[in-house]
DNA sequence: GTCAATACTTACATTTTTTATAGTACATAA
DNA sequence: TTATGTACTATAAAAAATGTAAGTATTGAC
């Protein structure tokens, strides 16, 4: 994540697949290893910092940082901070964020309908 | 790609999440470079190695075959091949590679939208 | 015997992503 | 003065994904 190197055939790959292929450029937005997790999480309402790091229980503080500015980089959320000591920082969706829902939703039908036809199919095979 | 280490920790999240979220689990499965935009074109039909090549112009063989053999291997696409020389080679979406249609097309509509938003919000800044 | 066409494979290098570990700033409480 | 809680940052290393370049097998045409 931190440094992408802009002289690389992979950048310029991605980029020309993103021009071309909405889809594509979607996924290189939403397809963090964690990302889907946390906006799932958001969409039911925003959460600090901690908070996320309690419902992502193996994602290290270095992880959630990264994702979260990816996410905020792309206007998927909002990050507020409270003048406060201890800090407090609260992570909210935006509205293109939030329209990730069907999104999600679409994915996570199609995940599950995927699990159930290959584990059958694994039984089949046993 | 090639192989993975199944004794990382990167493994386990991977499995932990996908085991409990499967909008994550579907992203691992489609979450490749090229993935989204193979499917894409077989969705119209199918088609031979060397036709995706020339759809691809800027993947490479090596790139082709590992997203192929991945997508075959997760039963989202099928491979005949015919017997004759020199050889030909079709792949086809099977049933549950054709029902990714719906998330396709909702990953397509949010990149568009995003895009749009995105660069109005540059025009803006600018 | 050489070449062409197709769909790969292999070895290696580079880039990108993810993980590990330790540290920081701040104000309040004890 | 030391400890506490929160949301981070810095640096290094490991792992995974992608790219580069060259080679393979087949057989029919020339």
């Amino acid at each position: 994540m931190t440094e992408i190197k802009q002289t690389s055939t992979n950048f310029s790959n991605k980029s020309a697949l993103s021009d071309e292929c909405p889809e594509a450029y979607a996924s290189t937005i939403i397809g963090g290893q964690w990302t889907l997790v946390i906006c799932s999480w958001l969409l039911s309402g925003k959460l600090r910092f901690g908070e996320l790091k309690k419902k992502l229980p193996n994602i290290t503080e270095r992880m959630l940082t990264l994702q979260l500015r990816k996410l905020e980089e792309n206007m998927i959320i909002s990050r507020t901070v409270y003048a406060e000591v201890p800090p407090r920082v609260e992570y909210e969706l935006t509205p293109i964020g939030y329209s990730l829902k069907p999104v999600i939703k679409e994915l996570e039908n199609w995940g599950v309908h995927h699990k159930k036809l290959t584990s059958k199919q694994l039984e089949t095979e046993g």
